[in-house]
DNA sequence: ATGACGATTTACT
DNA sequence: GTAAATCGTCATA
């Protein structure tokens, strides 16, 4: 498999939120072990203008620092006291906007992903359809935390995204952004995409 | 220094 | 359907 160029990224991030669906994020851990997810929902956070994106009217904070860096990198944050999102990067500099991965369907590693998600949730509930069904738990299975908060999805190690078969625009399913009532009329906007199907 | 809140998940009625 | 869990972050002072 080919890991995705910087090229890849530095597109707006509705276009980007789409052509991710179908690719593959790849998570190494320490110890070498590869957990991997074909991407199936994702969100787009256009920037400074979108009122539901970190980055709306500028902010910019320590936390969403990486939104402002460059394509291709995570933008990892921490959110109600326990959970973690993952986004990629995408524009380029001066365009703080991003794609939140919201699902993965898990290919490999589904063994360790069940390890990581584990804690209380009973095994029968541990089936692969529930390990990667959210934007916390995909980042819970693939033990991605604030450590990888910046990580260099086009040259490092750890985190990347390898080519997979592209969603093709008659497959993708355009819906409203969950969990942001907040943001008035940019609450409406079609910016989740999921391949059809799953 | 303080306080309100959140790009969620889970369990429970 | 509703609510609890749980705390870093940021705006305000």
């Amino acid at each position: 498999m080919k890991r995705l160029k910087h090229a890849f990224y530095a597109r707006d991030a509705a276009t980007l939120a789409r052509a991710l669906l179908g690719q593959v994020l790849v998570r190494v851990l320490e110890d070498g072990t590869r957990l991997a997810g074909r991407i199936i929902e994702t969100e787009a956070y256009l920037g400074v203008e979108d009122k539901a994106a970190h980055s709306y009217g500028g902010r910019h904070t320590p936390r969403n620092a990486a939104m402002w860096g460059p394509a291709g990198h995570a933008y990892v944050y921490f959110i109600y006291g326990m959970h973690y999102c993952v986004n990629v990067v995408a524009e380029g500099p001066g365009r703080p906007a991003a794609v939140l991965l919201r699902a993965l369907e898990p290919l490999e590693g589904l063994e360790r992903m069940r390890a990581h998600r584990a804690g209380k949730i009973p095994a029968e509930r541990l089936r692969p359809a529930d390990l990667c069904s959210g934007p916390a738990k995909l980042a819970q299975a693939l033990a991605i935390d604030r450590g990888l908060d910046h990580a260099d999805l086009v040259e490092g190690a750890s985190l990347f995204i390898e080519r997979g078969a592209p969603v093709p625009p008659a497959e993708i399913i355009s819906a409203p952004r969950v969990g942001v009532d907040y943001a008035e009329e940019w609450t409406r906007k079609l910016l989740r995409f999921r391949s059809r199907g799953g």
